[in-house]
DNA sequence: CTCCTAAAATGACCATGGTCAATTACAATT
DNA sequence: AATTGTAATTGACCATGGTCATTTTAGGAG
């Protein structure tokens, strides 16, 4: 089956649609965002929002997999962790970003999908390509001071639910004392150390 | 500051809702809950409802918190696990329950701690009576084959990071072969286990 | 029993995400 | 250039959660 190529039209509208909904973000933050406010600043009718995007949730999802790609390869191009303090140090961008909202992290949670491989998603790559230096990291410590005993895809992994928990917490007006960083550290000792 | 118990109308027409609530969602699932449904069958208006619940999410919460406390009840009245393969099986109840649908595993999350505004959020509570239960469980085991470097608590909260992730990647379209259990374990081997 | 005040309930109304039959613009074909 | 099939867009309309000024009712005081 054949899949024709978008005309240039539409390529420009969708162009357009994602520029003034970045800019609504930008002004009144992703708790602003409204669908009539997006078509009004693009010049589109609203119904070609939804031709372009399932729904509202989906355009969230782009907007947000786009920044945290861009912060995931700053993080990247920084250095490697020298221990595992370090590992919250490094993500620490990228959570608070997260963590920066609820409905950002609502979003982030529903399409993480956990490492997916083959998806359009933005987020759940990005939760992949989380994964793929968190191994590479967790490999160059391992039996060092990092447990060999253990796989370094599951040690990734693991580091991903340890971080949502953490940050959930932030939201919870209970736990909400201290960093996220604080918070998770003491999961990532326990869980990456090598035993001693 | 005193606040002045609710006349007997105000709770038995709160009570009203829950009744007509939880009829639809037998009937229809979590998903097919609507509030004009609600207050049709529970007789009431709609600003009633509002009134009684803040929104239409926090009745949801009520209603799956008061579930999962009944399945938490019954796990509890169960036998410790024997293994650590156990847990999983033991908490198969409630995370199956939590999984049963993309709407209640949203509202768990939500409210699970990462929303724990109100302290009579049984959902949070829950979550609080699931590490006691576990705190139990691990130190039944612990010096044995579960690992003594790491205190029970922070043991009994990782597991639930982890098995939040494992139900998660129910939700993933890549990663729905296996069941909930197949997918915690691994983690729980790594996380729970006594280094050799 | 009759007032009176605060609690409780009401329902018209609003906000906003989402739908879809109808219309317009594009580009390939003749 | 005219025709035509289809991609793209439109906007009136719907669905449903949520609000709030107004009305009704409970139940205590006199």
């Amino acid at each position: 089956m054949q899949t024709r190529a978008p005309q240039k039209r539409r390529v420009a509208t969708r162009q357009k649609l994602i520029d003034a909904a970045r800019q609504i973000v930008a002004k009144n933050g992703f708790a602003g965002l409204r669908v009539e406010d997006v078509v009004e600043q693009a010049g589109v009718a609203k119904g070609t929002f939804f031709s372009h995007f399932e729904d509202k949730d989906r355009l969230m999802a782009l907007l947000i997999g786009t920044q945290m790609e861009q912060i995931l390869s700053q993080i990247a191009a920084g250095p490697a962790p020298a221990d595992i303090n370090d590992f919250s140090v490094r993500f620490a961008p990228l959570m608070n970003f997260m963590a920066q909202d609820r409905i950002v992290f609502d979003i982030v949670v529903r399409f993480s999908g956990a490492a997916a491989i083959e998806t359009t998603d933005l987020i759940s790559l990005n939760f992949g390509h989380q994964v793929d230096l968190l191994i590479i990291w967790i490999k160059e410590l391992q039996g060092d001071i990092i447990r060999d005993d253990v796989d370094a895809v599951l040690l990734a992994e693991g580091f991903q639910a340890f971080a949502i928990q953490a940050i959930a917490l932030k939201f919870c007006a209970l736990h909400n004392a201290g960093t996220i960083q604080d918070r998770l550290t003491p999961y990532l000792k326990a869980w990456l150390s090598r035993p001693s």
